[in-house]
DNA sequence: TTTTTGTAAATTGTTGACAATAATAACTTG
DNA sequence: CAAGTTATTATTGTCAACAATTTACAAAAA
């Protein structure tokens, strides 16, 4: 009867089937036991996870509306293969994102906040010394999602959220960029260097900038374009 | 068995009952025949729709993801009343897509695009003159939603176009705003000038400027925030 | 061999029924 | 009469069956 429920019960409350069907789903498209364009069986879902088809088939529409899975009427549900040019868009809409971020942290990070950065920083270093390429990885996704999230505009942090799952599909197309471990390990420094100078420009230009570098990763067989959209 | 299928046959495609179901809501909702905090009852909507309550499910989920609508597990779907802080920063975030867009037309912007730009602010001046609120707001939407798809980003328009949604539900809410028509009359064409100048910062100033016009327009009750999110 | 056509199997779309939970009404009891 | 408690109703969550559509495959024709 406490006023705050217990983490575990509050997930109870707001979990149906279908919730959790869809975080499942979700889970094994990001880890890439299913790839892009693959196609998801409603009744071996069901199946699989001991539910029937209708919480399936909520959470496809969930999924859908999401930008994970594309819907084919009569036909079925399949992981998005996100084509060239709108997976160069949305790392630019990122890139956009990541520098409206830096402009806000350069003129009202706190202390606290900038300590919480530092020690990200510091965690990576130790992972790039164990050439621990995974902790890395998970370092970096969570050092950016820090920082987004101090922006203070969760709209902003909510949709750099969706952006960042569907890159995470983009990069299992081009399974490119594997063992690219140690490149921005400095980069981060830079950044909080760029922020702590206090020009909300220069901050903005820093992260704008090693955002795109991984579109460049990525995105590698590619030509540049000569005229960025965003 | 022509390659291209003509249109009415593509939109049959696409249309399971769900997508139809899902669309008449939001339209509902968007009117505002339903209001934020309002209670969306499954089988009622089911009955009046003449379809069975799965479709409307589905629905309830697209929705849900879209932010259009909040779902209580076990008690239902309501029509989501976004509260004070989150509409400031909804608002915020507009108008730093604005100015993305303001940037990137000042050095992108193609005559054929400034001719189509220039002929909504006309349509605009013609309907201030006849006193033509619903038209103007019409145009008015049309005039930026072009504006923001013109910077070629089609990521960027998508969330966008969201975040539209979610502002006509803030603005039914605080049922303010009505009748300050002609208010924004000549900023649009500022804005068609900023661009014209090539001068990207000041294009993206004029239009972040005006975007946030829209929100004190709509928050008018409450004092300036301090420190704005991004 | 290639293409076409027809049939069977698999899959999705939709529905109605049942179970579980919440909201409401009726009923005590102090 | 108020507050709490139990029954009743309404609503949501889940499931299984049926209908409609697509896919797979085999037989027939070119």
């Amino acid at each position: 009867m406490s006023a705050l429920a217990h983490p575990t019960i509050a997930q109870l409350q707001s979990s149906s089937l279908t919730t959790v069907v869809q975080q499942e789903i979700e889970r094994a498209i990001l880890a890439g036991e299913y790839g892009p364009g693959a196609k998801l069986n409603e009744a071996a879902l069901a199946l699989k996870m001991g539910v029937s088809r209708g919480p399936v088939r909520e959470a496809f529409r969930m999924l859908d509306e999401a930008g994970l899975v594309r819907t084919e009427k009569n036909r079925g549900v399949f992981v998005r293969d996100i084509p060239e040019d709108e997976a160069i868009e949305i790392y630019e809409l990122r890139a956009a994102m990541e520098e409206l971020v830096g402009k806000h942290l350069a003129r009202h990070m706190t202390p606290e906040q900038r300590l919480e950065a530092e020690s990200i920083v510091q965690a990576m270093d130790t992972a790039v010394a164990n050439q621990d390429e995974l902790g890395y990885h998970q370092l970096n996704l969570r050092f950016h999602d820090r920082l987004v999230e101090m922006a203070g505009n969760r709209k902003l942090a909510a949709i750099y959220r969706k952006l960042v799952k569907e890159i995470a599909l983009i990069r299992r197309r081009n399974l490119s960029a594997v063992g690219v471990l140690p490149v921005s390990a400095s980069e981060h420094r830079d950044i909080l260097q760029a922020i702590d100078s206090g020009d909300p420009e220069r901050a903005g230009r820093v992260m704008f900038n090693h955002a795109l570098d991984g579109k460049e990763r990525t995105m590698q067989p590619h030509a540049d374009i000569t005229s960025p959209t965003v």
